[in-house]
DNA sequence: TCGGCAATTGTAATGGGTTTCACTTTCGCT
DNA sequence: AGCGAAAGTGAAACCCATTACAATTGCCGA
């Protein structure tokens, strides 16, 4: 069962092939008898040009590559459905790779995409820290980013200057802290995420500079830190609680430990929001599906991935585009938190 | 910046190229010292072959096509995790294909993903009623699969016999059903999906055999059909609670379904597990996120998906393979259902 | 030293498109 | 009628690998 191809089409229709070519890419004009009669062999042979053979002249695939570090974590689905939506209609088809955050499988990912002659890459860094992996791995993504048009998403690489698409997550904590304050709330914790990322570093900063800005301290053991799972949530809101003096809110680095902490809260038989208000970050569809529902802070995923499509394209069209693309947050305020005006 | 070719490396190893491809696939002998002289410049030019051009040439790719309604929709990560485990090991690497549940885009991925030559495709059914689209759709997909190696996962399409992975959804009906008979549960409710699936009949018709072989008696009102949906979850559960005769439990299609319905009861102050029980399925994430964790039924993903590999991949190699691999479902217990042996 | 087989390597065809360049028609206009 | 421009088309090179087939070399035992 061989398939058909462009030459046979041409054969049957008494012309060469680069009729044929034309008529298929509209690249060049072809007398109207002729079209029709090409386009009703096409349809009759159910001919569909092989896209290795016009990938490899044309030098242009219309694939992309997407590497994030685990499609298992709602956020990036989220933000591929973005990429998705966007870049569909631009004619693109995707490679889904996920390192399951894994530095030697990006690397590997990195090579299979460009042996496979994608036309850009899409790199969501997420909540990996690029900053701490391996210098080779630095280079190999630079490396690559100076071979193929290549995006960096909620992610960076320090001492490079590759093209950005990134959440403001500063001004997200800062959205966050200074509604809980203007909620009444004056005694906030913050449960972080590992201490050595800079979404980590940037949000406790975020934090402390407006409880500051507000006249309010934030003693050391109200800022602690975990991994962003929801078992480091569950296991910080615990300690949280178990002090006599327990803070009135709690803001969570992401929805995951927000909903961990939840857990920890009911399961203390601690009320949410009626005895504490719990915040969270992301606003992934998790966040509304539990009871009391989450206050959190949106990060528009199907915007942040369609934006990085628009700023891909750009760079694949060679047109000027900035370096970096700040994407607003914005406060979700839902059912698991509540004003402290009337007991102040 | 052109390409290193085979043609380059060639020449500068004053060898031909069939000697490069040779150790480049290791394909045939070729003197060490060749060899070594060969790497080293693959080395130093870091030449990465064309995986076009080896595409086109070998016609195969290495690569497969998954489609699937929803990426949004956490069942189908997990099952595309389970696929990528199993099958990067053997060189694959994905084209992923969002068909939103349109019809028109699945029949549009079809195409596209003919024309990129993957070696298969596996095609995730879920929860979308593929046996009432329209019969053009079924013979695209039929016309497809004589040409390209294909598995459809968790769904069917009547009136063909494509290869197929599924869940043994009645089973799992049988089971939960049994199982809250067993903890003392007489009057359970049954909330569906929509009516004409062939998810929701199985489940439906498994709930009532189970019942009627316990002599239980299910009257009309005790299954209600919805859509899937958390919010379809809410709204039925909601209509449940509303009768002041209401049942100790309630069996969900799903597990969106059954938080829906956690919901609604948590709402209404009625609680879960102490007042009524609830029970879902599929076990995603979402399932042991939530307070209280949902007992559901848990459909292995994973398995669901390495398994699609394996069937797809022998087909491939042209290797006998069962049309129909069934996966067995297992009832994971949580903390949303109650024993009713000391109220009975 | 010679035939024969295995080990190495090269030549050229092949896969299925796109595209440059050149050539032939066909028009529009003067 | 005559001319230049535009339309329409084809031949052949090119994209970059794989591979069938042929050729050469090297080493063995006789």
């Amino acid at each position: 069962m061989k398939q058909v191809t462009i030459y046979d089409i041409a054969k049957e229709a008494n012309v060469s092939v680069a009729t044929v070519s034309r008529v298929l890419n509209n690249t060049a004009p072809v007398k109207d008898s002729t079209r029709s009669k090409i386009m009703r062999l096409i349809d009759e042979y159910q001919f569909q040009p092989n896209a290795l053979a016009r990938g490899l002249s044309k030098k242009e695939t219309g694939t992309i590559g997407v590497i994030l570090p685990d499609v298992t974590n709602p956020f990036f689905p989220e933000v591929f459905s973005g990429i998705e939506r966007m870049a569909r209609d631009m004619g693109y088809t995707f490679f889904l790779c996920d390192t399951i955050g894994d530095y030697e499988r990006e690397s590997q990912y990195l090579n299979i995409l460009r042996e496979k002659q994608v036309d850009g890459i899409i790199f969501l860094g997420g909540r990996i820290n690029l900053s701490k992996c391996k210098p080779e791995l630095v280079d190999e993504v630079v490396e690559t980013a100076n071979r193929i048009p290549l995006v960096l998403v909620n992610g960076d690489l320090p001492g490079t200057s590759l093209y950005r698409v990134i959440t403001n997550e500063s001004k997200g904590a800062e959205i966050a802290t200074q509604y809980l304050i203007d909620s009444g709330h004056r005694d906030i914790a913050f449960i972080a995420g590992n201490d050595n990322m800079t979404t980590t570093a940037q949000k406790v900063r975020a934090f402390k500079r407006i409880m500051k800005r507000n006249g309010l301290h934030v003693s050391g053991e109200r800022v602690l830190y975990g991994d962003f799972s929801m078992a480091s949530g569950e296991r910080l809101m615990n300690r949280i609680l178990s002090n006599e003096d327990r803070p009135t809110a709690v803001f969570c680095v992401n929805d995951f430990t927000a909903v961990g902490a939840l857990k920890a809260a009911m399961k203390a038989g601690i009320g949410v929001p009626d005895d504490i208000s719990i915040i969270g970050f992301d606003d992934i569809p998790l966040a509304s599906a539990i009871y009391p529902e989450l206050t959190t802070v949106k990060q528009q995923m199907d915007i942040l991935g369609a934006t990085a499509v628009q700023v891909l394209h750009k760079l694949i069209m060679k047109e000027n585009v900035k370096k970096l693309t700040v994407i607003e947050p914005e406060l979700v305020v839902r059912e698991s938190t509540l004003s402290r005006d009337a007991i102040q």
